[in-house]
DNA sequence: TATGTTACTTACTAATAGGTAAGTCGTCAA
DNA sequence: TTGACGACTTACCTATTAGTAAGTAACATA
């Protein structure tokens, strides 16, 4: 019933190793062999895993919306004000890029291009479901007049994930994470009403 | 002195071929052989021209980094208040959209981690400059009264680079233009004062 | 104890990657 | 007219790419 073996599985393993490489390299930027030599097993112990790249890159895209949801739900159960959760939201990014890392779907995004179409598809309902919760959280601070904007909800939140996104983006080159925070803050700042109105 | 023949040149015809695979598929997503199967030429003959894929990378922000600064002079000729500067700029990444393309820049800071030297420089040079012209029409505006916000001049000209490449960035996997051109706008709506209060 | 099943390995393969050495062919200046 | 030069091509090469076929050792179940 359970895993002869409860550390992590070699599975999970290869997607932890392939997902540092997609978030640093890009998904054209890395070998099944770059997997396989860090996880000290054969080329073909991968494919045993996982199919092809194709179905690696899927798996991957798959289990970081999951757990992006999962940070989401956390954020929602705190039950802060919008501009904490926001602010909350913002620094699930800046994590990524203290690791070093460019968000996985951001780089896919990138990569768009050259992916199967089951990893395109992926990739969209990624940012379709952040869109989603920034619109839901957007309304609530309307609603309880903690955020303030012109426009519409999904715009507002369609230019959230673009603006950290592009943060992150510009603040790798630079080794500056920084960089990424006053974009981030400079992007909410002009969301939330000043305290002193709030109720 | 001049060239025998006025057509392009081959050189700079692989520029062109070598910018849009890189523009569409990044830099590890496209080969020396695409490039010489769209010329018509033989691999051999690229590396005649350009001693490798990192001279080839180099040549291609070298020139990439001038026709952005003379679309920027051009701006600057024309003598508009800095809010039109600001729209013209972000035209420039729209018309990039447009052609299906990410920002040359954008798409290699995705890449950054796998560049050789020499491009990251280059890369990072070419992020420097647009900031710079940006700095200046920011102090322009905010002098002359057409252009009011809140922090320095620096993280606003960088909040609006990384707001357009992001936007940028976002809006190729939807494949919709309007999406990129709602975060712009968003994004310098936010900068401009109303235009009865001007001067 | 036979029969699977899981998680691999060894040993390939064909295609593609970037790159090189040596030659060819037309033009041009002396 | 000769010889140098620019712009290539032919013919390689080696490493790496993703991927496969067949086998095996360890365990589990009946």
């Amino acid at each position: 019933m359970s895993k002869r073996q409860d550390v992590p599985g070699t599975a999970s393993r290869i997607l932890d190793v392939a997902e540092g490489l997609v978030q640093t390299r890009g998904f054209n930027g890395f070998s099944y062999a770059d997997v396989a030599a860090e996880l000290q097993v054969t080329n073909a112990s991968l494919h045993y895993h996982y199919r092809g790249k194709a179905e690696l890159g899927e798996a991957l895209i798959t289990r970081y919306t999951s757990r992006f949801g999962q940070a989401l739900d956390a954020i929602d159960r705190a039950g802060d004000a919008a501009p904490v959760k926001l602010a909350a939201y913002s620094r699930i990014y800046a994590d990524v890029l203290r690791q070093g890392r460019m968000c996985l779907c951001g780089m896919l995004a990138a990569d768009y291009d050259t992916l199967p179409d089951a990893m395109r598809s992926a990739v969209v309902l990624f940012f379709d479901a952040s869109e989603r919760w920034l619109v839901r959280v957007l309304e609530q601070g309307r609603a309880d007049g903690t955020l303030e904007f012109t426009g519409s909800v999904v715009e507002v939140a369609r230019s959230i994930v673009s603006g950290l996104e592009g943060a992150l983006l510009i603040a790798r080159p630079y080794g500056d994470v920084s960089r990424f925070e006053a974009a981030a803050d400079r992007l909410l700042a002009g969301l939330a009403t000043s305290p002193a109105r709030h109720h």
